[in-house]
DNA sequence: ACGATAATTCCATAATTATGGAATTATCAA
DNA sequence: TTGATAATTCCATAATTATGGAATTATCGT
C-alpha cells in the first residue's frame, strides 16, 4: 500500500453511506450481498447506491461480481489489512510492525491444503 | 468509537497533507514535533498547516500542547487503535474481534510485572 | 421477440472542503 | 515596552464531492 492507495481507501470510507455500506459487507462475510439487498437494508436510492459502491470498488475495498440479474458486492479484506498496516507503520518505533491480520478464510476454514472453491 | 467519530477520523486522514502529517507524527513517537518543525519537513505554508493540524486535533488523532512559543503536536495512538477496531469489527465473523493494539508506551517499557507477554 | 426486474450512467444542482495571503494573537528576551 | 519569532484566524476564491430524477443497459422468463 502506498500513499495514493491509502488516500483512495480513506476517502472511500470517509462518508456516512459508504462507511455503513462497507461495514455491512464486512459483517456479511465473503459471500457478499446483492445491490438490491443492500439498498433495502440501508434505504439508499439506486443511483446513489451505485455511485458509492463504485467508489468503494475503485478504492479496492470491495469487489463486485454478477450473478444473473444481481450484482453481488463483498468486502475485500486484504485491502483493509493493508490499510491498517499502512496507518500503524512504525507506530511502536522504527522497523516495528504492529499490524493485524483479519482473515475470514483462515477462521472459516481451519487447516486444509486445498481450500479453493 | 461510534460512527460519527469514525467518520471524523477517516475524513481527517483522507487528505494528502493530513495523512503525511499524521504519519510523520506517528513515526516521531509520543514526544511530538513543533508546528514549525513539521512545516519545514513537509513544506506546508503556515495557514494551511494550522488548518490541517486543527482538523486532526478535532478528530482526536493528534494532541497539541504549548511549550513556550512552540506548539507541539503528537499522535494520539488510542484513537487510531479505536478506529482500527471499529473498521475490523466482526471482520472474522459475529462477535470476533481481530483488532490490533499499537501502544508505544508498552514497547518502551518492557516486562514490568503487569505487562507480561 | 416482449415485458419485467436489477442496476448503472448521465446530468444539473447543491453542498462541502481546501487554498493562500494578510491580519492577529501569544510568547520570549532584553 | 519594544522587537522578534511562532503559530493561528479570517476571508474570498477555487476545487472537489454528493444528490436525486430520468434515461439507459443487462438479464431473465415466457
Amino acid at each position: 500500500m502506498d500513499q495514493s492507495h491509502a488516500l483512495a481507501a480513506l476517502g472511500a470510507l470517509a462518508q456516512e453511506t459508504r462507511l455503513q455500506l462497507y461495514r455491512l459487507l464486512v459483517t456479511s462475510g465473503p459471500g457478499g450481498l446483492s445491490a438490491g439487498n443492500i439498498a433495502e437494508r440501508l434505504g439508499v436510492i439506486p443511483s446513489s447506491l451505485s455511485f458509492h459502491l463504485q467508489h468503494l470498488v475503485h478504492a479496492g475495498l470491495i469487489t463486485q461480481r454478477r450473478m444473473g440479474r444481481l450484482m453481488i458486492y463483498g468486502a475485500e479484506y486484504a485491502t483493509m489489512n493493508a490499510l491498517l498496516a499502512y496507518l500503524s507503520e512504525n507506530c511502536c518505533g522504527q522497523g516495528v510492525s504492529c499490524a493485524p491480520v483479519c482473515d475470514p478464510a483462515a477462521v472459516a476454514e481451519p487447516m486444509t491444503k486445498t481450500s479453493a472453491a
